[in-house]
DNA sequence: AAAAATCTGATTTACGTACCTCAGCTTTTT
DNA sequence: AAAAAGCTGAGGTACGTAAATCAGATTTTT
């Protein structure tokens, strides 16, 4: 039978008062009895009914989420995600906020980082910007000892309590592989295709991509990453000009969310031979450009899966308890046409 | 504010004895009366507090998990998780119950069902044998109102409520096109390595493998799969053979637990040129053949993740709640020498 | 040594649900 | 019309924890 607050009480001879305020921190008990009451925890192996203290707290965790406005496909999946789980609020005893702030833009979001840590919110999650300014909020933020998880994008180590995303630099790598292997003696240009190489994910990826084909792939040459701002109108120019201009392009990796510009250019002009196209994000049009032949995979990060596990990582931050860690890593999806959902 | 059953009492004006009765079926209201109460429930929109409700019952889900005896790393691992989770029981207020069976055979399991189907388990997940025997056993616990989930081995749909596992015909479409891809120009013969093509994981494997290569890669040919049994010594001395008797082998794929016979022979005796090697399992073992280059590829089910997901599925179905779908799909997961967790 | 401050114990209510008993009512059966 | 059966309400206890109040004990300060 496992320990209650009652048994502790009895075992270290002192009333349930007692008990509860050691075990919440409150003032009010001589060391000596706080010792007491601690190693009769440990003895029993006593651990804290999480359900039955929230039930009597009539606990909810107010959580914030500051989401970019940004309406490529991934971002509006990730915003549909956290609508699921404020759907969920009343079984997760969760009040789940959002702020928007503008996509890839510190100032909005250092104005939303210091009302989290002005307010009284059990945990926050956010869409980091990699800047000075923002890691300074984020450090405000834990000094008023609020929970913090990075989404998607991560801020450098140590400030924030977890990151919900995937190992960028690693997906670059693999992109990279996959697109060496696929190309075997083909030689030609490869161009990546970036949104902005001043996010952190997308500057990760290529760096991850670039290593991996300088090292193992030197017979294909590298050209400089065209930056579309993952606006459909301008990578379809710019996409098109790189094409024209080096007609010796055998690979393309969209390492962005630059994907509604690129597909038309693929599909309306086709290359012949056809270019090895790696891209990032699965949605509709990427899934149905998998099954014509038009690309050869795709990586994905599971919006889903990162709004649950930031929220399952804030909860156990605000409890003090431990993390199940392989269950929280989000892993880096590969689709050939061949495993899709 | 979530709504209670006093909130339902008064809405539909009767006692909170009379929700009680209409909420959890006990006999004793009338039928107009619980029509009203019914009325009232989808009014309010109310949802049980089902961790309110476990605290009441000091309820506990009893759960039995029936495992094959199986010295292969993956099984080893799943039983390893399925461990972990018993460690959780207290917090995640499960009494797991671990049946063990001989592997591969159906008789054990059999039995092992009938005692779950006449006990009082809130549910039960179990590694399938695709045996008609096993889907009779499935109906009477069915029949008995148990949850059911079959675990990394599925059974011929409609009899369990869910089956935590891979797509295996998709693990081995995926095999077949990474395989095709990396051998690009490259000709010769292919040989799939399978424990046993009576277990229906690794024949759903070699199907969709078979398929995929017929379709896209007629200059390869596919030997017919050597089974090994997952036994070390036997698939070390069978592979052994086959390379011998066909110098032209440009390709293996491994979509059993043989690994453990096929590396030292990869690795001992290394062809020139390499061949593709794709294998399923990522273990220590294929861990560091995929960095020092003997293989190229591995297929991985996340054993943690499948014990989890039935677990959690187990518990919904107990409760008559939805699950999560997207939550609870096995990934296929692809892993390359740059991606390892 | 008295007063004040601090610590501790006992007890109670609450959270939302389950489940039990008992009394009183209504309907059906004889 | 009386007896039996079925329905409903009222009220209680319980689950494990939080949090509050109050009284009594101990320590510290004056």
């Amino acid at each position: 039978m496992k320990p209650t607050v009652h048994d502790i009480a009895r075992s270290a001879g002192v009333s349930l008062a007692t008990v509860d305020r050691v075990l919440n921190a409150r003032p009010g008990v001589r060391e000596g009895t706080r010792v007491r009451v601690e190693e009769a925890i440990a003895a029993l192996g006593y651990v804290r009914d999480v359900a039955a203290a929230n039930l009597a707290k009539s606990r909810v965790y107010p959580f914030v989420f500051i989401l970019p406005v940004n309406e490529n496909p991934f971002m509006l999946g990730l915003r549909r995600e956290v609508e699921a789980a404020i759907g969920r609020s009343s079984t997760e005893r969760t009040r789940i906020e959002v702020i928007d702030v503008p996509a890839l833009e510190s100032t909005a979001l250092v104005a939303a980082l210091d009302k989290v840590a002005g307010g009284d919110a059990a945990g926050v999650a956010f869409v980091a910007v990699d800047a000075p300014d923002v890691r300074d909020a984020a450090a405000r933020v834990a000094a008023a000892g609020i929970p913090m998880v990075t989404l998607v994008s991560d801020l450098g180590q140590s400030l924030r309590d977890h990151y919900a995303g995937i190992d960028n630099i690693a997906a670059g790598r693999t992109a990279a592989t996959l697109m060496g292997r696929f190309l075997g003696q083909r030689q030609g240009r490869i161009v990546p295709l970036a949104g902005s190489l001043m996010v952190r994910d997308h500057r990760e990826r290529l760096d991850g991509f670039s290593e991996v084909m300088a090292q193992n792939f030197s017979h294909l040459t590298l050209l400089p990453a065209v930056e579309g701002r993952d606006d459909p109108a301008l990578v379809e120019r710019l996409i098109g000009e790189t094409l024209r201009q080096h007609p010796d392009i055998c690979g393309i990796y969209s390492l962005g969310a630059g994907n509604r510009g690129l597909l038309p250019v693929l599909e309306q002009r086709p290359l012949s031979p056809a270019p090895v196209v790696i891209l990032h994000e699965l949605t509709e049009a990427s899934s149905a450009a998998l099954v014509n032949g038009t690309i050869d995979a795709v990586l994905n990060q599971d919006a889903g899966h990162e709004v649950r596990s930031a929220i399952r990582v804030l909860k156990a931050k605000a409890d003090g308890l431990p993390v199940i860690a392989a269950q929280e890593r989000i892993r880096i999806d590969i689709f050939l046409k061949d495993n899709l959902p």
